[in-house]
DNA sequence: TATATTAGCTAACGATCGTTCGTATTTTGA
DNA sequence: TCAAAATACGAACGATCGTTAGCTAATATA
């Protein structure tokens, strides 16, 4: 029963909330419209109420969907015992897959949430902190341990997540993976562009 | 003359400029209405027209005058012959000053320039690309010189400004100076995080 | 002093916003 | 088979949007 129900009610529901992302992520949350919306999904505007009680709530799905996908994705990870080096190497290429897979969510997520409204607010930041804090614990091990060299913890990992978060940011289609840009990344925050050579 | 004794304030065109600089970098451009600008100002909305021809119009020159500052301000750096890495930490240095003394300005114009319409969307595009240029440029020299070894300058300089563009963006008020978190951030691209000890 | 310009106001325009209501149609579960 | 749930619709509500018109008062210019 519940099964069946879902089974119907999943696809437009997620027709909708996927365009939103669209819509959201290009014209941004307060200029998309919910009439733009329902003309890109293809009903009409008060359709779109029979699955979404408001336009926040889409924006707070598409928020916590994303949110739920970094932590899910990062956290078996987090528990392993590796080398920090290579633990924040792994870290970073599956936080760039997540958003390299989620383009559109992912723009609505770095860029939108601040529209959201309590008590989905303090939950997005309170998820975004578990998730940064998971990246700090590494880094803070990593320091510990001696691997990583570290003079300012908050300022390390605004530069490790903003440069993760605005690396497909300027071009429409990436033209490497996912992998690909999380290793040139990587390569710049652990071992710098300086050469060896002191002239 | 009387008036000019009178008024300590700036212009009310200035006034506005500021203004709206906070209340679109706070709300956003969209969703930061000209009602809501007139009552910050202290004026009637139709008041702000024999000042803005529009709402677009203040967006406009708000961008526009970030590009100006940002510009004017590196010139005089890029013009100069100094060793590549100590040209790209002083141009660091007076990137993130320009940001700091324009908080909301810089907000603006690195979140909402978007919004822009022709000719001003191609125009802010065009004096973007010019400003990237001119770090890219000592990036290339660095690494013709062999200062640097990047990989891929596009990512590089992906990531050099991600990470000076949204430094000050989580914290409400810095307790760093410009200069101080542009050295942090020097230091991590320059030299990375790494340790030079190997376990 | 006479005139032109600037800057402010009240009021309101048409457009669009998110959303709701009532109802028809389709799909589902027993 | 049949009632109920899900899904769609047209129409419209009140609110707010950017903007304009028309007017008044202050200021600058001659």
């Amino acid at each position: 029963m519940k099964n069946a129900l879902l089974k119907n009610a999943k696809p437009r529901k997620a027709q909708i909330k996927e365009k939103a992302g669209q819509l959201f992520g290009e014209r941004g949350y307060s200029a998309g419209s919910m009439r733009q919306l329902a003309r890109i999904v293809g009903i009409e505007p008060a359709s779109l109420y029979n699955h979404y009680a408001s336009k926040e709530a889409i924006l707070s799905e598409i928020c916590e969907d994303m949110a739920a996908q970094f932590l899910r994705s990062i956290e078996p990870l987090a528990a392993a015992e590796m080398r920090p080096d290579l633990q924040l190497q792994k870290m970073m290429r599956i936080h760039l897959d997540v958003v390299l897979q989620n383009r559109y969510a992912a723009t609505v997520f770095f860029h939108e949430w601040r529209y959201l409204e309590e008590p989905y607010l303090s939950n997005f930041k309170e998820a975004r902190k578990r998730y940064r804090d998971i990246f700090g614990k590494v880094l803070s091990r990593g320091a510990s341990e001696g691997y990583f060299a570290i003079d300012d913890l908050r300022i390390t990992l605004s530069v490790l997540f903003s440069s993760m978060n605005w690396a497909f940011e300027q071009s429409g289609d990436p033209e490497m993976s996912a992998e690909e840009v999380a290793d040139r990344i990587y390569k710049i925050i652990s071992r710098g562009i300086l050469t060896d050579r002191k002239i």
